[in-house]
DNA sequence: TGCAAATATATGTACATACATTTAATGTCG
DNA sequence: CGACATTAAATGTATGTACATATATTTGCA
């Protein structure tokens, strides 16, 4: 299959510039990634935030983590932690107690059937990261580029 | 400023490899443009969909537009025209109109007000494109691996 | 000690996303 | 012509996002 260039996607005629491509494309692209990856988590009834959740608990495991560490380590900093891990517990993959040290802060923990969940996931997309048609030497270069995007 | 390495922003120590380092990066990085941009929309109570549906209706204005047609070229092609310019019709800022030679269909029209507000954003945030920081030679590269990503 | 500020989480509301279903108009083919 | 598929848009429902506010607990300091 041949290359899909942006301008035919979006349909847009042409970019006023290289700049105005680099960041339409790199949105288009992100949500074309985030969309694929949704894709593969729909098979394990869960969403790409939750699945994100569900691997920051395998982290700390048996460690508890808080609301306060999800929203720390989450890619999107704003989202509401709190509801996620509600849809989380509902489907029995996470425990949610008081903390005894801190009655504020409430101890998240993985559950086997969680830990289980993650497994078969791993299984199933081992190798398959998403950035497998790129070398070694253009991910390195993607990286510090977008390492300076946010500088 | 120093550049802000990806294995700080999210706290976690070491990525398996520079794919899986690369994967997170982009999704990450879109994600942090798609909020400053939504940041920079707020003053003028659009967001980010609202803006890229009332910038498609210029492009064919005085034409209309369809719903069908908003879609093909959304960059999310997924998300729900339909009530993004329910909207934006309440704003008043384009208007809806039984297409006559195709009862099915719908002439969307962006207004004057829908004009004006476009203009008075041009004129904000002209060459503030998101990407000053990259050289022409990084922002080539970037375009490059991206639509090779989506290959 | 006691009261205000800070902290941890949860809740409310508006908007957007993802996907299935519904409604209405049009096209097609026996 | 008329049943049936197709097309265009709208609607329904569950989830997530963004931001403000509320509630409870703890901390700090006058």
């Amino acid at each position: 299959m041949q290359t899909m260039r942006i301008e035919d996607e979006i349909k847009q005629p042409v970019f006023k510039n290289e700049y105005q491509k680099g960041l339409i494309n790199l949105i288009y692209t992100a949500g074309w990634l985030q969309q694929q990856q949704a894709a593969a988590f729909r098979q394990f009834d869960l969403t790409l935030p939750q699945f994100n959740v569900l691997r920051i608990l395998r982290g700390q495991h048996p460690k508890p983590a808080t609301v306060n560490l999800l929203i720390e380590r989450m890619l999107d900093k704003t989202s509401n932690a709190s509801r996620i891990v509600d849809k989380l517990e509902t489907k029995g993959l996470v425990t949610r107690t008081v903390c005894p040290s801190n009655r504020r802060a409430v101890d998240i923990r993985i559950t086997e059937p969680g830990l289980e969940l993650l497994h078969r996931i791993d299984e199933s997309v081992k190798e398959h990261h998403g950035l497998q048609m790129l070398t070694l030497e253009e991910t390195q270069q993607l990286n510090q580029i977008l390492d300076k995007i946010r500088d």
